[in-house]
DNA sequence: TTGTAAGCGTTATCAT
DNA sequence: ATGATAACGCTTACAA
């Protein structure tokens, strides 16, 4: 009853209202502008629900993430998002965040969040390689961005750190420091950026002509307790690595706490790094050497491109976002504080 | 279109169909199974939005979450979100998650929100004494349920844990092991559960006669680097303290690392205690005593007195829960590794 | 430039 | 037990 009323006060009809109060062109000045006051003294605001329903647009953008994974904590990854609900909030969007739980259908879950009506596109984390939930997306044509890159993505729907790259450099340093012996603790097979960390760590491996033990190896979850497991398996063995990559810093940290507890001290005898630069990272004792990279600029990224998609804007996106390696103590003792 | 079509389907009206699907009593049992078959096979799926509009509710409860606080990241309060997120989605309510910015006028946010038609209800985090989004909301009449408890609230709005008792516990645990210069790092004072907090270490001491240095007791935001901040500025006093308390297992951090920057021994030289039983915490070195409580009961705690306030219904809950220390070695070296 | 009126997909109030 | 029909609050052809 609220345009009505309003337009009532005015004298006018609703559709001149609704035209005023949306920029459209085809409106006389002075009306808009009567409206607009007239709007703001009675305080009156569109009912999203009926806009919505009316239009078949939510100006929503929704996320799912797992609610028992640390997707939710990740530091790092919490910036992102701050950072792309920042970007659409600026542009009139919101972002809304559901969980989705252990005991729920993924498929069923992402099918009924797209034909809810209650966002306009959907963000896509934890990629994994030909990814069902992007099949799917793609078949009801619902707009989607990746964080993530997959083998088939165009450069539409995706941005990404350059992990290959990340984590060839890193293998690459331990290499000159004389490491040989580099085990490296991958986050889940399926998730495409276990893939390019894993490939970029094999060539780096391969170009120092440095054969690798399968045992060193491993994939986990990116938490403490899986990361731990892990290391322990490995630093059990007779020919046991000297230097412990991890696909986060979550897991680096449960490395670490392992190798402590075998007796070894990180960064003189064994050699630990992480990725992401969590802030725990440098408040570690050790501290831990980590990559970093441009979080504001990936969550930015994101969401212009979801407004691309969403709203036929021409932004222009990085896809893709180098890496750098911060290096601290945990693989390297010489370091001094950082303050 | 929708219920039209699965209407002019079966040969039945609009009306009948929508009782059918909906539970309603007065429809003929054989009529609501063929409904439901056909609903089923047609994949008819009732449109959330043209519910919402003409039901006037939306089945969402939301949350307000700053964007740049480490909130989001805080891994003790994700889980109470997770666990609230998975008590209203079985009763087919969904969590819905927004960010404020530091450039956004917080009641002017919280207002849209609640008028936005988004969502039935609202829960409300980091409560202050005489919260004055607490005061909108019940000017609005709008359902809130708060985590943290404030002096006027009734038993139907809040959940806390019994902070008061936890650092009162905490305090006196340390005063028993010999300490008396015991600093507290506490959260913003504007918190309510920073009063709390400092109320039980100030009777705790009080009790034991033990005189409270002024220095001794700072506020600051539950990050790291405040934390790092505070502990440097408390211990290059004259009389430094021997024991810092931490409101919660981040600032842990910063207090531990500043103290190992500054050359004590952790645990040995000096004790330091955290609060909330972050994951990192017992994976850290050394590993961070502190308090933990029941997140879960927490978390589903907030939505059943949500559901109570939006359905009427009559969930019992327990508005306090209790704390309990859990030792670990930064405040007692003598403490052997946890597994 | 403005108004009329038909949707959007449900629920809910009456009758029947 | 079922069916018409009017909301819900807004957008959007189409007409004026």
């Amino acid at each position: 009853m609220s345009i009505k009323k309003l337009a009532a006060h005015l004298g006018l009809s609703k559709s001149t209202v609704s035209r005023a109060l949306n920029g459209y062109t085809d409106v006389n000045e002075q009306t808009r502008e009567k409206v607009l006051k007239a709007a703001q003294d009675i305080g009156y605001k569109a009912n999203p629900t009926a806009k919505r329903l009316a239009s078949g647009k939510s100006r929503n953008i929704g996320i799912i993430l797992p609610a028992h994974s640390r997707m939710f904590v990740s530091s790092a990854f919490s910036k992102v998002l701050a950072a792309a609900a920042e970007f659409l909030a600026k542009h009139d969007y919101q972002l809304i965040v559901t969980t989705i739980f252990d005991w729920q259908d993924e498929q069923q879950v992402y099918f009924d969040f797209i034909t809810s009506g209650l966002v306009d596109g959907i963000f896509i984390v934890r990629t994994r390689h030909l990814d069902p939930r992007i099949s799917m997306l793609k078949k009801y044509q619902f707009p989607y961005v990746c964080f993530g890159f997959d083998t088939d993505f165009k450069n539409d729907c995706f941005v990404d750190v350059d992990n290959a790259q990340a984590f060839y450099d890193l293998t690459q340093r331990q290499i000159m420091h004389g490491h040989s012996r580099i085990a490296f603790l991958d986050a889940p097979n399926e998730l495409t950026v276990s893939q390019a960390r894993k490939q970029g760590y094999l060539q780096a491996m391969h170009e120092a002509h440095i054969s690798i033990d399968p045992h060193w190896l491993l994939n986990g979850e990116l938490n403490e307790l899986d990361a731990m497991k892990m290391t322990q398996k490995i630093m059990l063995l007779i020919h046991r690595p000297t230097c412990i990559l991890c696909a986060d810093d979550t897991m680096a940290l449960g490395a670490i706490a392992a190798c402590e507890t075998l007796g070894y001290q990180v960064g003189i005898d064994i050699a630990v790094a992480g990725y992401g630069d969590y802030e725990h990272s440098r408040y570690n004792n050790p501290s831990i050497t980590t990559v970093q990279y441009d979080i504001n600029a990936v969550g930015e990224g994101m969401s212009k491109l979801m407004l691309n998609k969403a709203e036929g804007k021409q932004f222009e996106v990085k896809n893709w976002h180098e890496a750098t390696i911060v290096i601290r103590q945990s693989d390297d003792y010489s370091i001094t504080n950082e303050t």
